[in-house]
DNA sequence: GTTCATAGTTAGGTAGCCTAACAGTTAGGC
DNA sequence: GCCTAACTGTTAGGCTACCTAACTATGAAC
């Protein structure tokens, strides 16, 4: 990597000032999720579920893996504390007999929606405050940020 | 809470939308985390300590735990491991001999440079595949998630 | 000069992630 | 057909980063 090849400074900066937006919002994040009985992690996997296997019949656990970023043991771990929640349940998958299908419970389904909307009044209560540019600027970088998320997920 | 209380539901609909970015977030900064030798907890607190114990004669426990989000015995712990691998440096506060000022060494210093370094080049070559309204939308937000941050942390 | 508050450390516990090793199932080559 | 290779998920063991509760030592108030 020589001179030639290295990056537009402006561009380097854009990326130091979003990583430490991102580095601060973990935090922001913590505080969001302390309240509620359900963890980050759980309630990350249960929307999950919600939105993967809404037409299938369950997610499995290598997918789920890899929608949530961890490796299959870590999601085996999570699954079978919903599943004792009674949140989630576990199936064998008719097709395939290694395989396991995850769905949501109606309690699980119950669950991710009350969380979510505990969280979202809270935050919500937060961009309140904002001024109206502010809110609209926050709203055009939304989509610009799941193509970040994108990007690197895939 | 009743019905002329609630919020506004744009408001909640935003509100989720951002909640929604962070989550899948998280997974991109533990991502760009994943390959340094510095993990995310001792990055950040080193930077803190850069930017906020630069003028003073560093910066005492009980501050850097507020900093950060986290209670007083997980900073002590991050930054006995911080002060062993030589990083950072624990002196009595001359004013109170209770407190405990910490600081960067040279070789923290030299760490969070080259750690930073690493990940905004992994960073801007995301951001080197979006198009100039999307950068630009991205930065228009940066300051307004900065005050958000600054919201919750308060 | 007790008493109360404050600063930090220590002890013990939990959640969530990892890798390595395993068992069961499917698919291919011969 | 069958043996091997690839794949799916679980189990075992370990690590990091967080927490609360209990403690020590210093400072401040009266």
């Amino acid at each position: 990597m020589n001179a030639s090849e290295s990056a537009d400074p402006g561009l380097l900066a854009l990326a130091e000032d979003f990583r430490e937006a991102l580095r601060h919002s973990i935090y922001l994040v913590r505080r969001l999720d302390a309240d509620g009985e359900l963890s980050a992690a759980q309630l990350s996997m249960l929307k999950m579920l919600l939105d993967a296997g809404r037409a299938a019949g369950g997610v499995r656990v290598g997918e789920i893996a890899r929608n949530l970023g961890v490796k299959v043991p870590s999601a085996t771990e999570q699954i079978i504390k919903l599943e004792r929640a009674g949140l989630a349940r576990r199936e064998p998958d008719p097709d395939d007999s290694r395989a396991v299908r995850v769905t949501l419970t109606d309690a699980g389904l119950a669950a991710v929606a009350s969380a979510n909307e505990r969280r979202n009044t809270v935050m919500a209560g937060v961009l309140s405050s904002l001024s109206d540019e502010d809110r609209a600027a926050l709203a055009a970088a939304l989509p610009v940020i799941g193509r970040i998320n994108a990007t690197l997920l895939a």
